[in-house]
DNA sequence: ACCTATTGGTGTCCATAAGACACTATTAAT
DNA sequence: ATTAATAGTGTCTTATGGACACCAATAGGT
């Protein structure tokens, strides 16, 4: 058989498939806390409970998994976030009621104020304070997903400056600080935190000042290539 | 409707739904190089092209997105790798000629001794220098995952001992250095490399010493929580 | 107009872990 | 016993984060 005649023949509903979604962990920093985008859940499986923004692949529209889960996300913010990144795939035979099924995991970060408005539009979505989850029954293995993206977010944290994508484009370097404090849980050295960040070039002075607050610190805004640099140190854990 | 009877009229094929594989990037150091396992492709599409170890998931046999791509893999090594971790998810519409596909990647590491045998028995399955992939043609995007894996096997070879799964359970240290040496192509400094080992007690000494060579190097094992083990700093790139 | 509190930002010394590299130790072959 | 080769150590230098005191700028009260 030709490769032609094959393709012509095949079709993936010949097949026991799973099911496949893009699911995301939508990080961002409001009022000191850390928080997460729930989704109040309107179908089945697990129905009025809260879980993850995502959904299925719409073949027809989407290119790539990355596409689709930001289609989803942004049916909740209206805007893309400004950081995406792929978590983990989480498969199995039991962790869906419909049945074997496969969750292409995101996790991503964006400003409160880039998209608090919309979101407060959306009746089904809704910040929640990461450290309060434990009281919430979350949908499927999303607790386990969370949890993986928090520990991600929280190395990140210790070795790049990835945590900026939670603030507005212009942020300045103590704010900065405080985005990683609050993931990281604790305090972290003003000097040093400053000083890798100087040295290894990440930011672009935009020349601006902050208006409020007694002295007014300097506005910047990421390079584009400083989302990949890595420290060769960690701060301390 | 309850959750019960929607339960019961669901049906993944009502659906527009991807195809889903598993793929494994294996790596195995021999003969100081740097080797990745790849498969003969014995059906469309890309019939005859070399391609990575894998397939689709069995959804009566496979618990989970692992265990299929192990499953996969045992197929061609007949034992499990000692270490597998995920890689990434690739998916899209045009990457495979059968329509809309996922593709879960793992990234391996097995002892050439432990399954060379079974290997050469297996009449598709070949390791490959990895330095010599230019030539071939490889099937889909494997191209693009292998050099994935090959950046995070490098990331690894920096911050932690995980190449040690690349050798048999017992190792000797200047093995242990020679695989990172491999993997950085290029030098590391001898003490450097023993001293962080040492200072974070990652490994087991045997007692035993290998019999061959001038003076004998003493028998490593790893600890069970030695490949989760991340040094504060890098070694240089 | 000046003082003070508050937050932004810097200077500088210390601690830690990697780099460099010379040195010692152990073995097999002669 | 000598030599060559490989395993393993001592120790000084270097780089970068930690600690913490200090200086700078701004708003508000007097």
């Amino acid at each position: 058989m030709s490769e032609k005649e094959f393709l012509q023949k095949y079709n993936v509903k010949d097949f026991d498939v799973p099911l496949v979604t893009v699911d995301s962990v939508l990080f961002t920093c409001h009022e000191d806390q850390l928080k997460v985008l729930l989704v109040e859940r309107s179908n089945h499986p697990h129905q009025g409970q809260w879980g993850l923004p995502g959904g299925f692949i719409d073949l027809a529209v989407d290119k790539t998994l990355e596409e689709a889960a930001k289609r989803k996300l942004k049916e909740k913010t209206s805007i893309e976030p400004p950081y995406i990144e792929q978590l983990e795939c989480k498969g199995g035979a039991d962790r869906d009621k419909r049945g074997w099924s496969v969750s292409v995991c995101f996790s991503a970060l964006i400003a409160y104020q880039d998209c608090q408005a919309h979101i407060e539009s959306v009746s089904d979505a809704k910040w929640h304070f990461v450290n309060e989850l434990g009281l919430l029954d979350l949908a499927f293995d999303h607790r386990a997903i969370i949890n993986t993206a928090l520990e991600r977010l929280r190395q990140k944290a210790l070795y790049s400056i990835v945590p900026a994508y939670a603030l507005p484009e212009r942020f300045t370097l103590p704010e900065l600080q405080k985005v990683h404090e609050i993931i990281l849980g604790q305090p972290i050295q003003k000097k040093s935190f400053r000083r890798r960040i100087e040295q290894a070039e990440l930011l672009i002075d935009t020349g601006e000042k902050q208006a409020s607050g007694k002295r007014q610190a300097s506005l910047y805004k990421m390079k584009k290539s400083s989302s990949e640099y890595r420290f060769v140190r960690n701060l301390e854990a």
